[in-house]
Formats: structure tokens, sequence, C-alpha cells
DNA sequence: CGCGGGTTTGATGATGCTCAAGCCCGGTGG
DNA sequence: CCACCGGGCTTGAGCATCATCAAACCCGCG
């Protein structure tokens, strides 16, 4: 159940296994169905949730009723809607499980309280943070510089387990185009390919 | 010299002052000029730089000898090739003055040292990149849900004083869009605004 | 077996890009 | 101090990519 969230502290900072122990008790851990939502938009964002096993998007609905993924998040990411489990605000974001998932769910008082109690906690989320920071800002230079197709090869590469959890449309969603389009390139891939 | 930075930090954490006195002597302070670069694109970038006074850019070249504008820096931003400079790593981006600037730079190891002496300074910078995370969610979300008029006018409430201290080209760049696009949206929206 | 959501395929169209030329203005040198 | 660059912004015409709308198809699930 926790390890996978042990080794993934541990890649990024040293920890001792009393800490790990530790740790342990500030966590929830749940289950949730394939399309269960975890949180729904509007409302508060409870936690902060680290992915055990499953498959994960959150994704916002524009004023045309367009949806628009935010994050996928598979084992060993996290996801929340950070800006309303942070401020306590309305969240922007649904969060839907693509998969039946198990998660590690954090909430903002726990959270609090581990960070207090187990200071190097800090640590690894500043650099979990950053790392992600260096994700999406790549991310915003794909989208301006790519073509469709482009940001689709693209996406094979870094996460190519993905294109075959996710719906298309909901890949599509998260690379900003139509999901006609993207059958269309998937479609001449295809046939480049061999 | 250290009243932004001391203030951005009170905002975010509590800090005592002797830990503000502290703080100051892991920083350099320096100028760049506008249009100096403070870092080349493939250079190991060696400072995350905290900008008192002037505007800074981050940006990439792609094959095509398109620039992109990763982020504007104004004062009161932090602005660095995160990647770079954490993993020491040859930079994706370059960083350039827009104008005349003043910045508190800080090395790996003064960062490295700072965190260790400061604990508190971890909780600052956790929370200064959670809500960097926040803002660049909704970029890409903007970018994948807006024309490109609303991207600008949204930039326009967000950031209103940037479209006047940036270059067009910059702006358009920073959109995702090219500059005669937004000359064109911004001669629209002059004749609709009045 | 049949329904229904997701994917594919097709036809059409709009947004925004490209290429090109002109314009405006600020900086530089005579 | 004025004239002349030259870069950046503007304007125009044509075009490409990708979105939209619509229908057919496929397949998994009830």
């Amino acid at each position: 159940m926790y390890e996978l969230l042990i080794e993934n502290i541990r890649s990024k900072v040293a920890i001792s296994e009393a800490e790990e122990e530790q740790l342990k008790k500030y966590f929830i851990p749940k289950k949730y169905r394939k399309r269960q939502y975890l949180l729904n938009g509007g409302d508060i964002c409870k936690y902060f949730s680290f992915v055990v096993d499953g498959l994960i998007r959150s994704f916002t609905v524009d004023d045309k009723g367009h949806e628009h993924v935010v994050q996928f998040a598979a084992e060993g990411w996290w996801v929340s809607d950070m800006g309303s489990f942070l401020e306590e605000t309305e969240a922007m974001y649904h969060i839907e499980a693509i998969e039946d998932v198990e998660v590690l769910n954090l909430t903002k008082p726990a959270m609090e309280e581990m960070l207090n109690e187990l200071p190097v906690m800090e640590r690894y989320f500043r650099i979990l943070m950053q790392k992600n920071i260096v994700t999406l800002q790549q991310r915003v230079v794909a989208d301006h510089s790519l073509t469709a197709e482009e940001k689709y090869l693209r996406l094979m590469e870094i996460y190519p387990k993905l294109i075959h959890r996710a719906p298309q449309q909901q890949v599509a969603s998260y690379l900003g185009i139509t999901p006609e389009t993207l059958s269309r390139i998937r479609k001449q891939v295809a046939e480049k390919g061999d």
C-alpha cells in the first residue's frame, strides 16, 4: 500500500525507517471505482491524493461545455485541485477515476501536521513541485511550438502507456485538439509507421 | 534592496527579524542591462534569480528558429531555468533582461545552505512553487480553451502592466500567437473598446 | 441481440499563419 | 540638429491546419 509512496519519497529525499513508519498515519487509504468522482468542480478540494494504483484525470469544463483535461495521474503521481486545496476555495477542476483506483488521501490538516512533525516532507514536496513546474513549462512550449501530430508523437514518447489506458477523446483533450483530429492523426501515423 | 524579497517571503511564511537578517547573506545582488542575457541556452543555469527591479523573460528557440516566451518576470518574481538549475544540465531556455534589471541571485550551493540553515525557507519555496503550478495549469487550460483574442484579453486582466512593458512580439509569443495576429486583435479591441 | 458511447470518416469552413510590403518611430551618425 | 537607417509594428492577400457538423461504424456491455 505505502511502498510506492515511500519509494517516491526516497527518490527525492533521505528518510529514516522511523519516519517512514510515522508517515503512514497521515494518510487515508481509499478506493474509487471507474468513473467515480474524487472531486466535483465547485466543491472545496479536500484531498491531496497520491495514486497507488489506477488512473485519474483532472479536467475543467468551459463555457461552451467542452472538457479540457488538465492532468492525468497514474501510479506514483499526485493529483488535486491545488488552488482549491490550499486556499479552500471552490474547485475549478473535476477529478475523476478513469480506472478503478487506490489512493492515499492527505487532508489539509493532516498535511500541515505532517509538514510540522516531519520537516523533511517540506523538502520532498518542494522538489516534487519544482519538477512539476519544469514539466508544465515544457508542456506550454510544446503547445505553442508543435503541430497536432507532433504533440501526439511527443506524448507517445513521454507517456507511451497513457495512450492505451485513457480514452482517445481524453487524450485529445489533454493535447488541446479534437477527438476527430486525433483519430485522423493516429491513422496517418499507423500508415507511415509501417 | 531586500525589502521586496522579505515582503514576498513574509506574505507566505512567518519569519523573525533575525532570520531576515541572516537571509541576506545567501544572495548576490546583481544588475543587468536591457538586452543582456542572464543565461544562454545550453549553459548550466547557475542562478535562481529574484527580480528586485525591471523585467525579464525566459524563452526557447524551436527548430524553425521561432522564439517561445516561457515566462515574464517582473519585480517580485523569481526566474530561472529550473530544470537546468536543479539538475545542473544544459539549459533549454535563454533568460534575457527586457529592461535594466536588479536581481538577487541564489547559487545552488547557497540555496542548499540556506535551506539547511533556515528550514522555514523550504516551506516558502514549496508554497511559491505550488502557486506557480496553479498558474501554469490555468495557462494550459486558457491555451486550450480560448481564442487568440480571449487569450489577449485574459492577459490584460491578469497582468495589465505587462502589455506596455514588453514588446508586442514577445507578448504574442507568450500567448502562443503571431505578432501579426496580436496586432490585428489589438486594433479590433481598440475599436470595440470605444 | 440490441443499444449506446466512443471512434472513424467525410465535407465544409473559420481561425490564425505565412509571406510580403509599407509604415512609424527612435536611435545613430554626419 | 537633421537625415537616414533599421527594427518593430501594421496591413493585406492567400492559404493551411485544424475545428465543426454530421453520419456511419464498431464493439463492449447489459
